[in-house]
DNA sequence: CGGACTCCTTGGAACGCTCCAAAATGCGCA
DNA sequence: TGCGCATTTTGGAGCGTTCCAAGGAGTCCG
């Protein structure tokens, strides 16, 4: 490893010049003559020469980081919703800085701190767990996107999401319209979007008149969930046509329950889930889904943050993407 | 958004005493006075008086930082690793500064010489597609482990990866347990890993006397290309009576086209992957594989690391872990 | 040949913290 | 009351930049 990195003023030193000339012409201004540049250039290169980020950011009070928190890792959406602000910050020239706070408020809490003092100037939180207090007072200091949830919503807080709504009642129409009645929902606990989703199944199949086939088994969003989810409800007896889960991995694991009942998919029962994770389109799984745009959706959230951070006037506080229904293999009539 | 942070100085005259105190105190000094202690307290609560992690870095020329490239976003082997690695790296305090090089050199470059430039302490590749030279000069700056990629080391340079020739070893004689003989293997390009996969499988093949059976079509450890791959095999007329893929992946694309042909897995044909993604666990896909510890290589990357911004004196530059035989339910004797 | 410009270049003061040597304070004891 | 010692506290220098007001060097023109 090197004794000591060479510093501006080295540079200026071996070129014969001012360490503010240096400056000028590391950041390419034009007022630097090409003489002075050329010599600058050389000296840099001679001496491996590598600015240094954290005293340009304190000289000039601009971290040019954006502070990432993922709240968790194994639901494949968010890196996908990552990968999407990420290629929006990398081509404005910033640095992403990650955290996740694995599910544990506080030390989601803790990380975030963090963040905020290596002078992030602006966070995204793909989801969180945080109580809305505190994303409040975290806003205060700096512009925040929260993904996924748009409960939330304040001054300096906006929220990118996609409109569960409609994209529970086109989940529920593309089953009516296969001609299935008897559809059972595998729900998702109360974070926001698995309540909405519970909701719309309810109110669409009493719009059907079907209340009386009404069926909510409760799941959690994962794929283990929603195996334990869908054993229970085959074990109760005749089996639905149809599963709508709150999820695409809780549907997976129901697909699972379905082929250890004996039944096929789709021939006996269909299956649809919610999300549009890559994984879904593997042939070997064809899933039938709402997908979300979620590599949009990070690149919108990533977008607005950007345009919070350069003051633009805007007036609404959240955006709503809308979602789609990708028709795949795990939906078909039901067996007369 | 406020006016201007409150500082260390603001703290001071808050409550009376000099900065430097304000500064001991944050850093929980034992040799300050419990009464100056509170007073310090309660005057940084008051103002909301966070910390400057960048200018602290710059005074003590430490950042507490460590970078990370994720050479791609979509297998999943690789958050699976970056989980490990941040726990670790959060354990120790620092902070993790994440960027991705989406697979093309020149902007992995870029992407790296930033980190730099933030002054990170230490640098984890989790797969990289940089020239050797490049990563060499890196690593006279600031220590690297490379995770998956043994090939190349040097001085300041470490990497974890798994013994791939004891996993195919491992994977190979499965199949032969099973009865198999008629294996087909479907390769994943020219990364180190996939490189000695191969050379493993005919090695194997050759060792059992079945050269005359062994049959390599090209994949790249997409799921597409397994895909692609495996319709191409099976085109060809007589389907062997098990395949081996190059990772897992590719292995369910490699199912897809099977199951495309009406073949039964693992009753027709035997399927077996490589990598251990958490995906292949899903009871829809059962997908036996030669697991690597994917979280753990991450872990004991980041550890690594530490030892070796440390200081510590360690002589072997390459971790090598074991892989580990996961039977599930893709593979099975052969039809007689 | 002097002034008015334009173009380059420069030193010094920040930025907010840590580190250090030295100063203040307090206490026990002769 | 004064001295030595341990405990607290302090101001100033420094970390590597950027920013700014001001200084020098040319150039053009009358």
């Amino acid at each position: 490893m090197n004794e000591r990195r060479p510093t501006i003023h080295d540079v200026a030193a071996q070129a014969g010049v001012s360490k503010s000339l240096v400056s000028l012409a590391m950041r390419g201004s034009p007022k630097v003559s090409d003489a002075s540049r050329a010599a600058i250039e050389k000296a840099a290169a001679e001496l491996g020469y590598r600015p240094n980020a954290t005293a340009r950011s304190l000289a000039d009070s601009r971290s040019r980081t954006i502070g990432v928190n993922m709240a968790e890792l194994d639901n494949p959406i968010f890196p996908e919703m990552l990968g999407g602000a990420h290629t929006v910050i990398r081509s404005r020239n910033y640095n992403t800085m990650l955290v996740s706070g694995e599910r544990d408020p506080e030390l989601e809490t803790m990380e975030l701190a963090k963040l905020l003092e290596f002078q992030v100037e602006g966070l995204i939180l793909i989801s969180h767990r945080l109580p809305a207090e505190t994303v409040r007072s975290l806003a205060d200091e700096v512009p925040i996107v929260v993904l996924t949830l748009k409960g939330l919503t304040g001054p300096g807080i906006d929220s990118v999401v996609t409109d569960d709504e409609t994209g529970t009642r086109v989940a529920m129409q593309h089953l009516f319209d296969l001609g299935h009645r008897d559809i059972a929902h595998v729900s998702g606990g109360s974070l926001e979007p698995a309540v909405v989703r519970e909701r719309l199944y309810r109110s669409e199949m009493q719009a059907a008149g079907l209340e009386s086939l009404t069926r909510v088994i409760e799941g959690d969003l994962t794929n283990l969930g929603g195996l334990e989810a869908a054993r229970t409800l085959l074990r109760e007896g005749k089996p639905p046509t149809a599963i709508f889960a709150s999820n695409d991995i809780s549907a997976l694991g129901v697909m699972a329950a379905c082929q250890e009942f004996g039944l096929n998919i789709p021939a006996d029962i269909s299956i649809i889930g919610y999300d549009g994770i890559a994984l879904g389109a593997l042939r070997t799984l064809s899933l039938t889904t709402i997908a979300q745009p979620l590599g949009l959706m990070g690149q919108v959230a990533a977008q607005r943050l950007f345009d919070r951070m350069a003051g633009t006037q805007i007036d609404d506080r959240s955006i709503v993407l809308e979602p789609e229904l990708l028709t795949r293999g795990t939906t078909a009539p039901p067996r007369v």
